[in-house]
DNA sequence: GTTTTGTCTCTTATCCATAAAAAACAAACA
DNA sequence: TGTTTGTTTTTTATGGATAAGAGACAAAAC
């Protein structure tokens, strides 16, 4: 049976909502809400007529009023607003980076779908999306083989990753200067700027500029093959650093500093200038990333 | 419920088997079967002992002896013995390249479950893993969109090729004069040979030798990433060109002759021939397939 | 004691069922 | 006429069931 995440994520978000309207003010329309809420009306109704029984809305006239703020107990638990595919997703990661399996392992779906209490039609759909991550390989008719998030792994993926983001990088200085990339690129360094300055405080905001500068640059001569290659990396980094916090302000410093520098060279459409820093800003990314799957196997030993 | 068609396909090899041996003379031990055949001890029972209920073997003194080779009649029809998802994969692909589904259409798993008469968990899993060769693309919580096999498609698929073809090539020939690989490039360039010189009626084996031959150039210097995105380009030209035989015979000849000097400049080690020879070749095939693909879509008009 | 076969257990492929969510359609209003 | 809400239909997410097939262990034979 389908699970009410869904449900629950909409409710939740729509007490938020509502908290930003006046008592006494109108919702508006249920289309509305569903796009701006991101689900179908079916679900928003639903919400809706619950907040409704809760009494913290009324429905008069063919218009929804908020009645009440007060709605700070109402709120799903946040665990009940997750699909049970995202939960195996996060599951299988900490599993995986835990370092519990070793390279070459063999895998089963029933063992997994026990460990992990999700059905074996869930574990075999995960595995199998997540095959394209290069981490586990299936071998038809018995299970599959655990990779592993090994030195190699990491290895091979800058690999790709230097050559995709070097063409993306010269391709994107040889846009018409009316691209519209210009402009967001700008905007891009500005926000660099304005967190390097609050670094202190904010330096947990940078992965999401980082994805958002590195996808700009690869959009700017579009090729899904490269776009898609950029999920696996958002992916692995975000996990592993997830688990790996050491030093996470420094680095995250570093790393502006120097997008600075490559956004630099973007700007000024010098090639050289720009090869010269984004291979620099690959090379020591790939540096950090060693050195903290190294710090991790000897913190263990 | 699983079928049985690994079963069925055990069932004919053992057939074409048993009538490599002499009636009256011994099968081995079912775990030499097994390993021939590729499937389970458990399964080779099965045949085997079907067999011996039809009089084609006896089973005595713990060994099996060839009673008859008049089996013709007992063949499983060729369509029971592939499985449930590689049936669905070619339906798919004929339902694709012919062109019924115009890029941008959104495809959804209940009314393909329909269509293919596949249960929408197998529609499912067969998307999932699709996905990875960036034809579709899955929108949660509603269906998936269809990306076309479009001249698009085939440009991005072409620059990612060339990338990594190139830098395979390069590093196949930093290579020590002691790896293996020099042995296996000398013996795939005689087999280029031998089919050129039959190729009037051999044309049809060049696929499978093109295949092997990019295989090893790129495994010089391994990456899984490179290598899983070579399995796309296996499976796009696969079922691309059997929709598309037009000139099949002209069109393997010359990527053979190109073969052939690609493999020399290899051999030479001179890379500045072997990064012109793999352009070359690269280039004649884009031009190859993009004239197959427009030659495809004038003719429906 | 190593192979070989016999038996039993566990896992995978595959279908089906069902509640939740999405989408399509229809009626009502403004 | 175009929104807004009410209703119905369709589709997806997720668990469950089961025969086929794989693998493990035991017994037998050489």
């Amino acid at each position: 049976m389908k699970s009410d995440t869904v449900y629950k994520r909409t409710f939740n978000q729509m007490l938020d909502r509502i908290q930003d309207c006046a008592v006494g003010s109108a919702l508006p329309s249920e289309t509305v809400l569903a796009s701006e809420l991101g689900s179908s009306r079916t679900t928003i109704r639903k919400v809706l007529n619950e907040l409704c029984g809760l009494g913290l809305l009324v429905f008069e006239n063919r218009v929804r009023v908020v009645l009440s703020h007060d709605c700070a107990s109402a709120y799903h638990p946040a665990v009940e607003t997750v699909s049970a595919s995202e939960r195996l997703e996060k599951l299988f990661m900490e599993w995986m980076l835990r370092g519990d399996a070793k390279p070459g392992t063999a895998i089963n779906e029933a063992e997994m779908a026990r460990r992990f209490a999700i059905s074996t039609t869930g574990i075999r759909e995960f595995l199998n999306r997540f095959s394209r991550f290069g981490l586990v390989e299936k071998r038809p008719g018995s299970g599959w083989v655990f990779k592993g998030f090994s030195q190699e792994f990491a290895s091979e993926l800058f690999e790709i990753r230097e050559m995709f983001e070097l063409r993306s990088a010269l391709a994107f200085c040889r846009q018409p200067p009316e691209a519209p990339s210009w402009k967001r690129l700008r905007l891009i360094g500005e926000e660099h700027h304005a967190l390097l300055d609050d670094i202190e405080t904010r330096f947990h905001d940078f992965s999401d500029l980082d994805d958002r500068f590195h996808r700009l640059v690869i959009h700017g001569a579009p090729n899904r093959f490269i776009e898609d290659f950029y999920d696996i990396i958002t992916f692995v980094f975000h996990y592993h650093y997830q688990w790996n916090k050491k030093s996470e302000q420094q680095r995250n410093r570093t790393a502006i500093v120097e997008h600075l520098r490559y956004i630099e060279a973007l700007l000024s459409g010098d090639e050289a200038a720009v090869e010269a820093a984004c291979r620099a800003h690959l090379k020591s990314a790939r540096v950090t990333l060693f050195e903290s799957m190294i710090s991790e196997t000897d913190s263990e030993e």
